[in-house]
Parts: C-alpha cells; sequence; structure tokens
DNA sequence: CAGACTATTAGCAATTGTGTTAATAGTATG
DNA sequence: CATACTATTAACACAATTGCTAATAGTCTG
C-alpha cells in the first residue's frame, strides 16, 4: 500500500525480473534461483521485499512457498503515480497547491 | 533511456517529491530547496539522478538552471513496464518464454 | 522418527545511497 | 573588476542494500 515500499521494491534489477517471471506464472523460492543465478537466500530476501510492499503474496504448499504476483496493486500504484505526475494542472486547474499526495 | 536508472532514481521520496513539483512548472535548484528541506548540494545531486534517467532536462538561464520535468520519458516507461507485467500471456498467448525485455 | 528437501534467518563483507559542510565554478551587476 | 548569487563538486559520515555461506525451521516420505 506504502508507495514508498512499492518503488524501493522495483528499484532492483533481481526483483523487476522476480516480477516479470511472477508475472507469467506463481513459482516458488528454488524456482526462482534456478531461472537467473542466484542464492536462494538471496531470492527468498528479495521475496520478502516484495512481499511487504504488496506485490507478492505466498501461498505455502507442501514443502513449497508459492509465489503469485499481485498484478492489481502493481497497476494501481503505477497508474496513481502516472496520474499524480500527469498534472493537477492537466486534470484540474485548480487545487495545484502542494502536490504531495501520492508521491 | 535505461529502466534500471529509471526505477532508481524514481526509489527515492525526495526525487518523487521533485518530480511532483516539477510536474506542475519548471523550477530551479533553491527553489526546490526552499520547498522542502533539503540542502542545495543534495537537490542538485537528486537533480543529477534524474538527469541521467532522462526524467528531467535543464536549461540554464542567467545565473539559475532551470529543470524541466521529461514527461514523456517518465510516462512511457511507466507504461512499458506496466505493459510488460500486464503479461505476455495476456496480450499475447504465443512467445511466453523469458520475459526479460523491458524489465 | 530419520533423512531429504525447501525456505528462511543470522552473521558477515562489500558496495551504494544520502545527507552534511566546505570549496570551486559560472554568471550578472554595481 | 569586485561582489553577490546560483549551482555544482569534493570530502566525509552514516545508514541501508545486497550478496554470500552457515545455521535453523518447516514439511513430506520411507
Amino acid at each position: 500500500m506504502d508507495l514508498d515500499d512499492i518503488f524501493g521494491a522495483l528499484s532492483s534489477v533481481p526483483r523487476r525480473q522476480i516480477i516479470a517471471f511472477l508475472s507469467q506464472t506463481a513459482l516458488s523460492t528454488t524456482d526462482l534461483a534456478g531461472r537467473f543465478l542466484l542464492s536462494p537466500p538471496a531470492i527468498s530476501r528479495h521475496l520478502a521485499v516484495l512481499q511487504r510492499a504488496g506485490l507478492v503474496v505466498s501461498e505455502r504448499q507442501g514443502q513449497r512457498v508459492l509465489y503469485r504476483l499481485n498484478r492489481d496493486l502493481l497497476l494501481g500504484a503505477l497508474a496513481r503515480f502516472a496520474s499524480a505526475v500527469d498534472g493537477p494542472l492537466r486534470r484540474d486547474a485548480q487545487a495545484a497547491r502542494t502536490p504531495r499526495e501520492a508521491i
């Protein structure tokens, strides 16, 4: 929910790659560790960052923990930020005071 | 142009605030330093990060340097990433190999 | 329940990011 | 040209990030 957590999570190449993989299918830690060269602990912590931002949800299935992308949250955050950047001046000539909201 | 530079630039609260201010009007370093409590050198370096990412362009006017938001680049990058995340599977059932492009 | 497999946490090293103040550079003006 | 003002760079301190390996925890299976 926190835009700072979200953009913080998106600022890492491995995490954006994880997002890209999860945009196709749900995967476990070791699944992901096998796809690009990172140790399982590193993947696990990246997933924790993504999860704290709400970008990913986890579901245990037996020994494995499946991670799934929360597409709606991600796209919603991007859209919200984009519309904030698109400018109050564009969408509403009034109320152009401090543009802190949604940033 | 580099998505990593762009998301790296967006991962900082002060920089997103700078973007928010510049989304309304072009401003100089000291203009920005006056709006939220950061020293001019700090602002200057944040602006350099934004400029390296292409998110901002500068234009000297007398003693001042005016910074202007490159809205098109920013919105374009957000849209490109959003559509990549929206999934090749959604937009095209074929060609769902490695989703490295646009990430 | 012992062993195997998966996931996470702990501890550590190296790097990067972010702020400060001080110093330097560029530009206008009296 | 000396002074003032704006912007940037330098040097430094501190916190946060990111990777690893080793250790711990949770879950199935023989």
